[in-house]
RNA sequence: GGGCACUUAGCUCAGCGGUAGAGCACUACCUUGACAUGGUAGGGGUCAGAGGUUCGAUCCCUCUAGUGCCCA
């Protein structure tokens, strides 16, 4: 027997470990060879990761698919596998030997510390697939990948070597975004825009208030963005220009003041150590003298001449119109002093400190401290014009969180704009589809502006670069050494030193590879020819840049072929509030906190239900607790199915079933097996969970179970058997429709009916899912609606005429027909029971002084006993006629409408007429009661 | 500045050209032989505002206000 609740921390693990001997989720089944395949590939996560709500949601909607498919006799692959995550793996490693006080990476040396990192790795690297195991996925766990395992390196190295052999990948010396924390480059993906605005206000030549240092140091500790200098930078040679300083109504200079500077704004001082140059727009006229005549400037501090340079670049109507030029630290200013030959002098060094190019009272300072510093000695030497404060956006690393500098590197780059060609074009032809389609738009934009992909990075943890160097710095690329060694010998006529590049691949480079390095490539294998293309990625749209569009770039180019066929993109996990999670906001919710306190499969029904397309989840924990009861109730159904002996029958035929209500139910099922089976085929997931939700609560437990409860207790044998039967077989179909949102529960649940009923064919996760039809039949419906309708509607006349919840009340269908007299006699006892009825008599008339109640086309009394409060009856009856009339108002007023009835199409005009004679004869009946209460009155 | 969403019950959210829905919360009654993690009944909404299209708009279109996200 059954407890009385659901304990789902005993269940689980009990589950897993059935699945695991009955080795339900291994893809290439031998029963299966000849299924259709059904592949997804997981989005691998970082195996520095722990489950957080993002993951939750992620996996259990491929489960949802994956168990869904399984059931449906599709030999399923869910790849399942982790990323080596290159920078956070490294950091989490580099913290621990911090907090071991064991000496640092650079201390222990390279190799040393990538074994340090695989030790960790065989340690903790299986956190998050365990806590994967725990939300019940069902991952081919055989096959788990790692995305530098030997297959996988594999992979990576041969497509680097081919993408470079086709020129796609190269090495170029340009800005990158560094992060000095890391001490390494990272792509622009991995670049946040940080908003600042400064506070700090100062103006020269104002004599209550002169330059503060100390405050102005004080202020830019705590934010160091957020202002706009104006320096002055003094024309050299003594050079003077008129500027204007009046204007009139047309913008005609109409006042002059004679300057030998020109004033430059900047949001980073510092920089001005590696200017090389002034800008100003080309068409602005405060500056044209100065163009015109050739004029340079006398950079201040490091005095070295730089010229005025006319360009676009410039914004008149921003700051004075003129900009300094810093060619190597900044990404505009690059392309500016390409523009006109402008040199580009690094001042800063992989640490963001000034380097030895600076004066030496700079060098060795880092970049915020310089600033205070610049700025003071501009202030010192009467070169500051003002401070004020600026809204600019400062780019941060994702990881490392610290403000990111363009600096002047060498790096390894791909050629994104051509492998985007294909990847965009398989959107467009629709070989490959976005669900929801909107996305397909951010797709667009981000490929079709494409920029060079930096790849390399200057870390230790990942895929080394395949690439070695000559002493004369001639780069050989190659799978390994020899081959490089071979290349190098071969061009140079003689046995040459090599030294591997440094560097390793950004993490992004393998992940791109994912869907068929997973599979086995570069190999031929079974696995790629059966699974490629994936049927679906599900992912979130944070990463659509990051990862699909780079799969897509990479399945196209060596694999000819999209990676997947539908692009399921999901929403983020939000808290109630709608804000994101994080952990400085505190506002986190653990899945496996849920799991512990609710249950896996709560947890999944939850995320599933919410999951509608496009849409955030702003999740509440109650929501949860609402779904575990949900489970409790199954759970109860099926120990009232246990109590009640309903077991299964191999030989049960659900067409062949003679008592209504079964037949019913059976017609019920088969309409939610097509809801439920629709909106999973059409990824409507929210519908899907939603539809199984009201058929087991709504429909089954809610009425089914009450109705047949005098079945069960009558002693027609015949239909105690039938019933019996009907509800194992539908408990079954349940299990089988909830399985993909609830596993554990459902695969309990089929394993206990086995102790009492046939032996299971196999678990249910490997059961067939059911697929009906002529189950529904018209008349059933018809009837048990009846049924439905008449109960509820004298329970609620009950409870509004204060009845006792215990008094049992005669019930009176006055004037029925013999057909209805027929069927009140067939469900008399259900009625009875759920409307707690003495009875139910046919009369010619109603009896006098009792409550009426118009359902549908039947009109049936309720004598209250001689206590009827006539007055309240009176004022319901009225209340219920005040609204059909309403109704009836509206029906008239379309149907009278010449224009609806000309134009409206068939069916609304049919529905509305129907409705309107509903109406009518309502109100009819209604009135008739009330003139029989007046007359007892 | 460019783009994409969103605004529906107290809260969290579905829905959708033809009578407004769920969960939670709330009110009343009920320990009825599956379930109090429950049952029954109920209260609660000019579907952000203004126009337009339509026989008919919460739904489609435009604008306005507010909110969120992405990109520069």
């Amino acid at each position: 027997m059954l407890d009385k609740t659901f304990k789902p921390a005993e269940i689980e693990p009990r589950i897993r470990a059935e699945w695991e001997r009955a080795d339900a989720f291994k893809a290439g089944r031998a029963e299966r060879s000849e299924a259709q395949p059904y592949c997804i590939v997981i989005p691998p996560p970082n195996v520095t990761g722990s489950l957080h709500m993002g993951h939750a949601l992620n996996n259990t909607l491929q489960d949802v698919l994956c168990r869904f498919e399984r059931m449906r006799g599709k030999d399923v692959l869910w790849q399942v596998g982790t990323d080596h995550a290159g920078i956070a793996t490294q950091m989490v490693v580099e913290r621990q030997m911090m907090e071991r006080q064991e000496p640092g990476r650079r201390e222990i040396g390279r190799e040393k510390f990538v074994e340090k990192v695989w030790e960790w790795k065989e340690e903790s690297g299986s956190t998050i697939l365990n806590q994967l195991k725990r939300l019940g996925a069902s991952c081919d766990w055989s096959r788990e990948r790692f995305t530098m395992d030997e297959g996988l390196s594999k992979a990576v190295l041969k497509v680097f070597v081919s993408l470079y052999n086709e020129g796609l990948i190269y090495k170029d010396k340009r800005l990158v975004n560094w992060d000095p924390k890391f001490q390494t480059a990272i792509s622009d993906l991995e670049v946040v825009q940080v908003d600042a605005r400064g506070a700090f206000e100062w103006q020269d030549g104002d004599a209550e208030k002169p330059f503060d240092g100390e405050a102005l140091s004080k202020a830019l500790t705590k934010n160091p963005s957020g202002q706009m200098y104006h320096f002055r930078y003094p024309l050299a040679d003594g050079h003077t220009y008129q500027h204007p300083t009046a204007f009139d109504d047309d913008g005609k200079p109409t006042a002059f003041e004679t300057r030998d500077y020109i004033v430059v704004a900047t949001t980073r001082p510092e920089t001005m150590l590696g200017d090389t140059g002034v800008a100003v727009h080309p068409d602005d006229a405060r500056y044209a003298p100065l163009l015109k005549a050739g004029a340079k400037v006398r950079l201040p501090i490091v005095d070295r001449e730089i010229p005025i340079v006319g360009d676009e670049h410039s914004d008149p109507e921003k700051g004075t119109g003129a900009v300094k030029i810093t060619p190597a630290h900044d990404f505009n200013d690059f392309e500016v002093g390409k523009r006109h030959g402008l040199e580009q002098i690094n001042v800063l060094d992989d640490r963001a400190r000034i380097n030895e190019v600076a004066p030496a009272e700079y060098r060795g300072l880092d970049r915020f401290e310089a600033r205070k510093r610049i700025v003071a000695d501009f202030a010192a030497q009467g070169l500051l014009e003002k401070i004020e404060p600026t809204s600019h956006t400062v780019p941060h690393g994702d990881r490392s969180g610290v403000v990111i500098e363009p600096w002047l590197t060498d790096q390894w780059y791909v050629n994104a704009e051509v492998l985007a060609k294909p990847a965009i074009a398989m959107i467009e032809s629709g070989k490959a589809n976005f669900v929801p389609k909107n996305w397909e738009k951010t797709y667009f934009e981000w490929m079709r502006n494409i920029q060079p992909w930096c790849i390399s990075r200057q870390l230790w943890w990942g895929h080394q670069i395949p690439a070695w160097y000559a002493p004369d710095g001639k780069v050989f690329v190659a799978e390994d050494e020899a081959h490089a060694q071979n290349l190098a010998d071969a061009h140079f006529g003689a046995p040459t030193p090599l030294k591997r590049d440094e560097d390793v691949l950004d993490t992004w480079f393998s992940s791109a590879l994912w869907p068929f390095s997973t599979l086995g490539w570069p190999d031929d294998t079974t696995e790629l020819k059966r699974y490629y293309p994936t049927n679906v990625l599900v992912t979130g749209f944070d990463i659509i840049f990051f990862w699909v569009a780079r799969m897509m770039m990479m399945g196209m180019h060596f694999m000819e072929e999209v990676p997947f066929r539908d692009i399921y993109i999901h929403a983020l996990v939000r808290d109630e509030k709608g804000q994101k999670m994080s952990k400085s906001k505190g506002n986190v919710m653990d899945p496996l906190v849920l799991i512990d306190t609710y249950g896996a499969d709560a947890l999944r029904f939850t995320l599933t239900a919410m999951a509608a397309q496009g849409r955030d989840i702003k999740l509440a924990a109650n929501r949860v607790e609402g779904y575990r009861n949900f489970a409790t109730k199954l759970w109860n159904a099926a120990r009232f199915a246990e109590m009640n002996e309903c077991v299964r029958r191999r030989d049960f035929d659900p067409t062949t079933i003679k008592e209504p209500v079964n037949r019913w139910i059976a017609g019920e099922t088969e309409r939610a097996v097509r809801e439920v089976t629709e909106a999973l085929e059409a990824y409507r997931f929210n519908e899907a969970a939603g539809a199984a939700y009201e058929f087991v609560w709504g429909v089954f437990c809610d009425w089914y179970l009450e109705l047949i409860k005098p079945i069960l207790a009558g002693d027609d044998e015949r239909a105690v058997a039938e019933t019996r039967a009907t509800v194992a077989w539908t408990l079954d179909q349940i299990l089988k429709l909830l399985h993909p949102f609830m596993p554990y529960i459902t695969e309990e649940l089929w394993a206990h009916a086995v102790e009492h009923g046939e032996r299971r064919e196999s678990v249910l996760a490997l059961s067939r899912w059911p697929t009906f039809s002529g189950l529904i039949d018209a008349e059933v419906d018809e009837e048990i609606g009846w049924v439905v309708r008449l109960i509820s509607e004298i329970r609620s006349l009950r409870t509004e005429m204060n009845v006792p919840a215990g008094a049992k009340l005669p019930l009176v269908l006055p004037g029925a027909s013999a057909e209805l007299v027929a069927r009140a006699k067939r469900h008399e006892e259900t009625i009875s029971r759920l409307a707690r009825l003495d009875g139910i008599s046919f009369p010619d008339a109603a009896p006098k002084g009792a409550a009426v109640i118009v359902a549908g086309d039947t009109t049936a009394a309720l004598p209250l006993g001689g206590v009827i409060d006539t007055a309240a009856e009176l004022k319901r009856l009225e209340r219920e006629i005040e609204k059909a009339e309403s109704d009836l108002g509206k029906m008239d007023a379309k149907l009278s409408n010449p224009q609806f009835v000309a134009k409206a199409k068939e069916e609304a005009i049919e529905e509305a007429r129907e409705r309107k004679a509903e109406l009518e004869d309502a109100i009819q009946r209604l009135q008739a009661a009330i003139r029989r209460l007046e007359q007892v009155g």
